[in-house]
DNA sequence: TATTGTTATACTCTATAACTATA
DNA sequence: TATAGTTATAGAGTATAACAATA
């Protein structure tokens, strides 16, 4: 048993990533009818899901905004006076979340809270012009970022991507 | 000033989702090649990762495992005697979010950790039989989860979809 | 009854930094 | 010098549960 142990080791060191591939058969689709992990659809969105979110945070590391405080701001630009359901909503957002990510933006003085004067349940959100100037900074790196991402695809196949994402999360 | 937050707020109840749209006109586009924010892949990214997330947790529930360790067994049955490091860089890990995924998996006695006889630096991952029995379960969620996905699409659409996501994460 | 905002709480993922042992 | 594992720590996202005010 040590011994074969060990033959799976040096296999493993000389190959360079997951790597007792080539010694060790692989029991892939044995009872179901799922075949390797790369047919998974879910393992690749987590992972471009990953690496999109860490390009991400490089890029925006200077400006100190998450991908959803960004949204946040945008979505509030592009439709003042919102309720924070309603930008929950739109971003998929449990309440609480969104509270979260508002109070943050709130304390770095980014939007302001104000009462609605119609269902009194609701708030409105409103940027500051803090929240606009850093709107218009987070744009210049969406910019990259999306350029970061895009250059992998023609204007066809970005399209494309977004229209097949967009069943997922309709 | 009072007055028009008003009238903006009876058109906010009127309206479903993100209401301020029809009063308010977007500023979108305005000094950025950025569109709306519906034409931004990482938008679509992030929404159908979220999606995905939520109905893989939901599928999962009972099991109580999570997509990383649902994959980190999957990649130990492939490749018995894989080493941490290995698995890290297939998931895109760092080594901290490794250990910590894998010791909750020899917390519930889904691995054992072994010495490697000959890079004394790495150890083995080796699934115990619960683990087996575990993945086992496992894959028939995975089976729902991912219908629940490929309904969405033809085989050719999730074929290239998986291809168009790959080039991202590779 | 349902919705909105709020608070408290907890878990997962992610990453950084520093340390030890080994190559 | 570089890699593997480890530990401590922290921030972000996600979710549930319960509550008050309002519709």
């Amino acid at each position: 048993m040590e011994k074969a142990l060990e033959a799976r080791d040096r296999q493993a060191a000389a190959t360079e990533c997951v790597s007792a591939e080539s010694v060790v058969p692989s029991f892939r689709g044995e009872d179901t009818g799922v075949g390797g992990i790369d047919e998974i659809i879910g393992f690749h969105i987590r992972l471009a899901h990953g690496a999109t979110y860490r390009h991400f945070t490089e890029t925006f590391s200077e400006l100190g905004l998450t991908q959803k405080m960004v949204s946040v701001l945008w979505l509030i630009n592009d439709h003042p006076h919102v309720a924070q359901a309603d930008i929950g909503r739109r971003l998929q957002m449990d309440r609480a979340t969104t509270m979260a990510i508002i109070n943050r933006l709130e304390a770095r003085n980014l939007l302001v809270r104000g009462a609605s004067m119609l269902d009194r349940r609701r708030q409105t959100l409103t940027l500051t012009a803090d929240g606009n100037a850093a709107l218009q900074e987070a744009r210049r790196c969406i910019d990259e970022h999306e350029h970061w991402l895009k250059s992998r695809f023609t204007k066809r196949e970005a399209t494309l991507l977004i229209e097949l994402l967009r069943r997922i999360h309709e």
